[in-house]
DNA sequence: TATAACATGTAACAAGTTACATGATTTC
DNA sequence: GAAATCATGTAACTTGTTACATGTTATA
């Protein structure tokens, strides 16, 4: 909820928007870092807008349908740094997919755990394929960040799943 | 969902318990690896057993309240099987809170940006702290695995933080 | 005498998703 | 003539949380 508010101001800080424009640009080119649906983003506009973060001004361009244009207002401004501030300083626990999984591994034969896990290897080894293969955006981009961490993070789980496979794979056949 | 379905499925297959039981289980020992709640736990093994993946089976001790004790069924086997293998298999993709704010690091004055992400760095050292050091629980246990792997999460994540501050400091004093 | 432990649950709410509705225009 | 693009939205649903209700017994 906050890093949805958090990203349409920080959009919206850049340029103001209409909703549809938003959510092209979220799904052209953040769909890697947020999962916000459509839906979503224009409730949430709906609601910034009633709480005074952002105004709005409706536009027509003659056969187009009507569109409101959001800008941040001086309150959605401060909301912005309050929002960043936390965003940046705080760690916020991250919740880990495939834990629980790990937790019965013991449930099932030693050679059958053993292939899903190295499945699960492949589909890591891709995914980071992915990561690797993201142009470069520029010495300073804030993009790049955000790619970068992500690059780390599935590195080291990969490294970690790897040696739990070998290790695994010393007790018994 | 389905990780707590899969989590409440391998607990029964442990052992038999009642709610209560496996709420106290819960907080006491995972609560590093889900954040159920308590409500959600009881309506879930409630839903459980109307679609016939758990039995139930009502105890009463001489003044104590009565419990609802559940056992996984066949069919509730068959599901914890299936949940288990997608589990260990597929990678699922991991949300990562922060990333949001870093996209708009550059809206921040220079210092007043590095100054958060130091903060961060102390919280993330504090949290590495923490988890390394959770007591070792044997040589194949499966919590040891999902500790170690979070640890060495948590620990790449500070490698990245650290270069990430060392490379911003470097540009403009 | 209050409060913690035991044991289960419900009602109200919050956040988000899916799927659809609308209606014009441009492209295949 | 069908489908995609433009632009906004709503209704129904899912998942989950918070806070409370209930009632007994052991403990401080």
């Amino acid at each position: 909820m906050e890093e949805r508010i958090l990203l349409l101001l920080g959009l919206l800080k850049v340029q103001s928007q209409h909703g549809y424009q938003i959510n092209e640009f979220i799904e052209r080119n953040l769909s890697r870092i947020t999962d916000m649906k459509k839906a979503t983003a224009y409730a949430t506009l709906n609601r910034l807008h009633q709480d005074g973060y952002i105004s709005v001004r409706t536009e027509q361009e003659e056969n187009r349908p009507p569109r409101k244009v959001y800008s941040i207002t001086e309150k959605g401004e401060m909301r912005f740094w309050e929002l960043l501030r936390t965003s940046l300083a705080e760690v916020g626990q991250m919740t880990l997919p495939g834990d629980i999984g790990l937790m019965f591994l013991d449930h099932l034969p030693h050679e059958e755990a053993l292939s899903y896990l190295r499945a699960r290897l492949l589909k890591l080894e891709e995914q980071i394929e992915m990561y690797a293969n993201i142009p470069y955006h520029g010495p300073q981009s804030s993009i790049d960040l955000t790619v970068d961490r992500r690059l780390r993070l599935l590195q080291s789980d990969r490294d970690w799943l790897t040696e739990t496979i070998d290790r695994l794979s010393q007790f018994e056949t």
